[in-house]
DNA sequence: TGATTTAATGGGAATAATTATTAATTAATA
DNA sequence: TATTAATTAATAATTATTCCCATTAAATCA
């Protein structure tokens, strides 16, 4: 008998220890690192790691919620923390500063999420001056 | 005798038909094009330019405070339109659209410029959501 | 537990956006 | 008009990301 309708249209989501310990490590930090960053801190536990799978999967992790991305320098961070926040990028260092304070949650449009244009699903707030170290 | 200090650091900054056009084109447009579409646009005017002469200026463009970008789709759309205003990217047919309504300009952490992580210079507010005629 | 099914991986090639290089061109100005 | 350096055209190079596909290994059940 088959494991599951052939018809289906949903895949079977596998725990593998490659997605786990990428999204462990996402977890443990707070410096929203790149693609690139992660695979080669996720590389040390696992050194037969292909870079395609932790594309893939921080790919994923986005789609299913459990990870945002912010873009700078041409490339996506990954941040594991979705809560309601905004973030701030240094123009010097290029860090990337998590915001928690009142991001805009007060402002109309986004209480109302219906600009004129259409209706709101989410949204990013970015940003950009000179951090504490740098200035 | 020299047309300039040779111990200037900053560049002369020239103007080019190239440069006029591009930006005239930008200027005329609210449908924040992309690169490649500015590129296909502008070759019609002039047809001997290059892919590198319009992604150089739109840069320039935009390090000058004559344009912004807005990240969609893994690449940089323009906006000539420099005022302070959100955008809103539609998560089905991807067109990004102006939202001039109160884009959190009274929050107070944009209004004080000073989050506890450092000084703000500028910021941008992305909305994510479906557009009144996909939805 | 072992067999079965198919989602996920690894590795490398492919793609796409952007930037660098450099010889030739041209705008600004004396 | 001659000079000088900024800009351009053309193309090569780079970089981030995705695709492809044979192989591996979760999940489920007999």
């Amino acid at each position: 008998m088959a494991l599951q309708l052939k018809d289906s249209k949903e895949q079977i989501y596998r725990t593998t220890s490659q997605k786990q310990i990428i999204l462990d490590y996402l977890k443990s930090v707070k410096s929203h690192p790149s693609a690139e960053k992660v695979y080669s801190v996720v590389k040390k536990k696992l050194p037969r790691i292909s870079k395609a799978t932790v594309y893939r999967n921080l790919k994923d992790f986005k789609k299913r919620g459990e990870a945002q991305t912010i873009i700078s320098q041409g490339k996506s961070h990954f941040d594991a923390d979705t809560s309601s926040h905004a973030h701030f990028i240094c123009l010097d260092c290029n860090k990337i500063f998590d915001v928690f304070e009142n991001a805009c949650t007060n402002c109309s449009v986004i209480k109302n999420k219906k600009p004129k244009v259409g209706k709101i699903e989410n949204y990013k707030i970015n940003f950009y001056g000179h951090c504490k170290k740098c200035k």
